[in-house]
DNA sequence: AGAGTATATACGTGTCAAGGTATATTTTAA
DNA sequence: TTAAAATATACCTTGACACGTATATACTCT
């Protein structure tokens, strides 16, 4: 019995360099997989199979042109790496931030510095 | 004669969902390990694993707190996938993205529609 | 010193994905 | 209909990497 995989994240998608590539190259405008080969310089199955995974994870889509292949960019996967990446902006976003992290290494998960203001009790062995 | 890989990218980083788990858990504030541990439900080693990988690849920094390491975000990687994404975000951020999309379809790329415009001469093959 | 806690590392293992090569499929031109 | 072009797919091999288990290292309290 085969294993189908298909819980592919879209991370995992992008993690090939290749396929950030097509990616990159779809920007400006659609290509075949002809021209996705020539200017990327690598061989046709290669392209074709990950333009097949980026296809299925919805990253691109096709249109028919005789015996080519047109692709075209389907941005919705990005929005998720997008949006992933929204919460840590804060880091490098704003000018609060120096401040807040500052904050941040002071406050909460740092109970030990609580209590080392009166004695340090760590490692509480058993009876 | 061992091989050193190192050219870990930054998407390979946070292609893998316990990395990204624990880079989301450090943006509230800083954790130790047990901490980490504990709020993921993971086995302490793997825990450990994979903040050594975020480490070096500069994805987080520790300090030592007793016997325990407290790591900290380091945003710079994740910079490196937000300018990574920046040529794509046109395709959702704005308004005129579906007239631009449509206009890239029948623009450039395609000079197989310019010649359809009088007769489609695609396979060219040898005298 | 010795025990307990916290974290790191070493080693063996299985899985999966990417590449290469060859071939199938579809479409067009002669 | 046959040949060439364009793309997709099948098969095989290889390497990387994530995991589990066990163990090493470091620190702290009594």
């Amino acid at each position: 019995m085969r294993y189908i995989k298909s819980v592919e994240s879209v991370f995992e998608i992008i993690a090939e360099p290749n396929r950030r590539a097509i990616l990159s190259l779809l920007v400006s405008s659609q290509q075949s997989v002809g021209e996705i080969e020539r200017q990327l310089r690598m061989p046709q199955p290669t392209v074709s199979k990950h333009l097949r995974v980026l296809r299925e994870a919805g990253f691109v889509e096709s249109t028919v042109d005789a015996q080519r292949r047109l692709y075209r960019l389907k941005p919705e996967p990005l929005q998720e790496v997008d949006a992933w990446l929204a919460p840590f902006r804060r880091f490098w976003s704003a000018h609060i931030d120096a401040l807040e992290r500052h904050l941040d290494r002071m406050d909460q998960s740092t109970p030990a510095k609580k209590k080392a203001s009166q004695k340090t009790t760590r490692p509480k062995p058993r009876p």
